[in-house]
DNA sequence: GCCGATTAGTTGACGGAACAACCAAAGCCT
DNA sequence: AGGCTTTGGTTGTTCCGTCAACTAATCGGC
């Protein structure tokens, strides 16, 4: 008779391995693409994605609440990094005319000239490191195991701003 | 006529596609194991990891390098990270008798409860959150995706001593 | 039009991770 | 056997992320 709660069901085999694959490949990846950016830009992968979500954007600017969805970033964090980010000069902070409370980052020429030449190594590390090694079929099915996974991971769909 | 570098191959949608949920997916993962570990056990996702290979090796020790690689962690993380866990109770560390550079690290009795305590609600999340919303099929193609990864991602293969 | 509630963002303190410097034991070479 | 090299770990500093507390501005009801 169970009395506590419901009995715990463990992994069976195959979603063993298909978990403990997908936990290493959480675990190496970021260290992959920090290393190669900071080696060559002195950006994080953090970093340069904020820069390039600017770079993309209309007036390459975003309020900072809309910034923090699109780089799954808390609110806190963003501000930290876009004050470094502002000391280096890639970034400004502008106040938001219509609305008070709010803050718009832009992307300074500096900021597009440093996204510019940090992108190609890093697109080049993206190929080596994940694309070339998948055939065309899976990365189709991960396409599909991404989406699967993110309604779970991202049920409002911050992040999935950029693609959907 | 090319003088510099080549040119940067761009990435076409389909990777796009699938490189953006991958990012997300790594970006968003790991905050969702370490705040359930953290609130339900006071564990963070790399600790209650090093416990868990702990808790699968022979007389529950292993060496401090062996661990490092099981967790692809670096060797100053691994010792900071055990020397808390230490502090706490949950590990000890032991001079290895063998070789007199290396140290054992051995999961004590409480180190034990705290894995057994932490595994149910851990396995709940990532079934939740992870296996729950794929289908089998998809499991199956994840696994493969996973092995093709790690081929660049861990060519030595250090954090794969696990499946293979 | 004013007051509470909500939203937007910043700041400061604390904890964890990377990197570099360091120490100690073992292996090796002659 | 003595000295160089390599291997195994630890320690300290610095940087980044999280959490909690706080400020400021807008909104909603009356």
């Amino acid at each position: 008779m169970e009395t506590g709660p419901a009995e715990t069901r463990w992994l069976d085999p195959a979603e063993r391995d298909a978990w403990l694959r997908l936990v290493a490949v959480v675990e190496l990846l970021p260290g992959i693409l920090d290393a190669q950016l900071r080696g060559s830009s002195g950006l994080t992968h953090f970093e340069y994605f904020v820069l390039a979500m600017l770079s993309e954007a209309p007036d390459r600017t975003l309020r900072m609440t809309t910034l923090a969805q699109r780089t799954n970033a808390t609110l806190p964090r963003l501000s930290h990094v876009v004050r470094r980010l502002e000391d280096r000069g890639l970034v400004v902070r502008v106040p938001c005319p219509e609305d008070g409370r709010a803050t718009n980052a832009h992307l300074t020429d500096a900021g597009w000239d440093a996204v510019v030449a940090a992108a190609p190594g890093h697109v080049e590390t993206v190929r080596s490191h994940v694309l070339d090694p998948l055939t065309r079929e899976q990365l189709d099915q991960l396409r599909d195991i991404g989406d699967a996974l993110l309604t779970t991971l991202d049920p409002e769909g911050r992040m999935t701003a950029l693609f959907e």
